[in-house]
DNA sequence: GATTTGCTGACCATCACGGTCAGGAATTGC
DNA sequence: GCAATTCCTGACCGTGATGGTCAGCAAATC
């Protein structure tokens, strides 16, 4: 599995909340069942979208979230950024610290090719 | 990590192989020193891309591995199935046994798509 | 027959991931 | 002020994949 659940759950909870009457909250439990995405579970990644932004959250009776910008302007790697996941294919792009190759090591360009390609692509995929 | 070191290291064994005099063998000692990849390691990855038919290996003295199909032929999608490995972004795409939300789940075809793109781009990365 | 080198399978430690739980903090409505 | 609702936070846990090692056997060469 090359993309975590998390993100994949992520990612229905915005679609999800995009399709519901704008400025609407949905709490956890509406959107766990709806979605089939265990709600304890979702609490978290609820906090997390919502430190970074995406979401806003309100608690207390008919609390719960919604997002916090138009859906057109949030992208998947938006969440991945906010979920603390990297595409970086390995470790050492990026670090270079590790890669002791020096210029044998054409395979560090490629992979980043391939990151950017990533990248680029799950940029262009907005909620909406 | 989105590649395991695994395919990195298998990348490296082929392009090392590719470098030397066609025909040639080479230990995993020789390798594994000259790559910096563990030794005990990739002989479980020599045996498996052997086993793929992407490299010839010979024992005894004076044995070792070689390419064994020119290095142009090669590419990096090779090395992911040889070393068993699925860039299905998540269980359900291609399963579709799990995806309970029919229709409501735009999302697979979204991460097949990423799927194929990736796919395709490493598939036209070989070795030389 | 000895040496070299690959093959195979067992084994292991660590860590990320998916998931749960409990206690606390806001907010609302009465 | 009180109760109900709902989010927030952090601790906790089991499982499985990954990276890696080791030992014993099998083949090839000299």
């Amino acid at each position: 599995m090359l993309i975590p659940m998390k993100v994949d759950y992520g990612v229905r909870m915005l679609v999800y909340l995009a399709r519901r009457p704008e400025g609407s909250f949905a709490s956890t439990a509406e959107i766990s069942s709806a979605r089939h995405v265990p709600e304890p579970y979702l609490l978290h990644i609820c906090s997390e979208l919502q430190k970074a932004g995406i979401i806003e959250s309100r608690r207390g009776p008919q609390g719960g979230h919604k997002l916090a910008k138009p859906a057109d302007l949030i992208s998947v790697t938006d969440v991945l950024n906010s979920l603390d996941y990297s595409l970086a294919p390995l470790d050492c792009v990026g670090d270079a610290e590790e890669c002791k190759l020096a210029g044998a090591c054409a395979q560090r360009d490629m992979w980043g090719d391939v990151e950017r390609l990533l990248l680029a692509h799950l940029d262009s995929i907005k909620i909406s």
